[in-house]
DNA sequence: ATAAAAAGTTAGTTTCTGCTAACTGTGGGT
DNA sequence: ACCCACAGTTAGCAGAAACTAACTTTTTAT
């Protein structure tokens, strides 16, 4: 049971949050992705199962090592795809929920060579 | 009811066989996409309600203006982006693979960019 | 203390898109 | 004429991932 698109959105939300609250609770996600609470609760719910995040009896949900890897990746993949968008003269906004949409299906390889040549054109 | 990601893979398919072949079948279309043949009829059916494409009564399949129109759009997407991925440096095979997942979600915006990139780069 | 608001869960629905099993229909070869 | 192979369809299953409606449980505020 690997993590699938949906999986590693939660996931994503979850770190992004962490950045900014001290305390990431369901509704919390469910308000930053704007779903409704029983499909976080499942979302979760699966996360937890997987091992990629614990949820404490107050609900208080935080990273495993496992989440917190996979979500760096995604959200790594999200900034370079959305920064290379940009970059070629797409709106801030496109570029950003593209990149949503391409973090999670895009191979390595093709990430990688995305973000070697968004590297290169930075220097 | 617009056209759903599988709907244009099998747009895309049956314009790839166009090519090729005097005649597509929804056979043709199983055995190039490696889909069952209900799961084939099903899509046909599918895209010759949404008026996609025409089927006569011998099973000969083809592309209505619209579906044309929207085969060329995907195709055009399909043949831009591997062709970009080949030129940051990815393999073929894989640039093929995941032009096939992109071609799908990239917005119009992002899409029109990269063309314009890659237009740019070839000269 | 009690009522209301907020958070979370359960149950069941929907949509999409693949699958298998089993059927129908048609055309060719013997 | 008869049987088989090929093409296509029907029916039903599976699983991912969203939804609403209707709980329960917990927290808060008067």
């Amino acid at each position: 049971m690997s993590l699938k698109p949906s999986g590693e959105m939660y996931l994503e939300s979850i770190y992004v949050l962490c950045k900014t609250k001290d305390v990431v609770r369901s509704i919390d996600i469910a308000e930053h992705m704007n779903f409704s609470k029983p499909s976080v609760s499942r979302g979760v719910g699966l996360l937890k199962n997987e091992g990629y995040i614990n949820v404490d009896r107050d609900g208080h949900i935080t990273l495993t090592d496992a989440g917190l890897s996979h979500a760096n990746k995604i959200y790594d993949r999200h900034t370079v795809l959305s920064q290379a968008l940009i970059l070629l003269g797409v709106d801030k906004e496109i570029a950003e929920e593209d990149a949503c949409k391409i973090e999670h299906i895009i191979s390595d390889e093709s990430f990688a060579a995305v973000k070697n040549y968004l590297n290169k054109i930075k220097k």
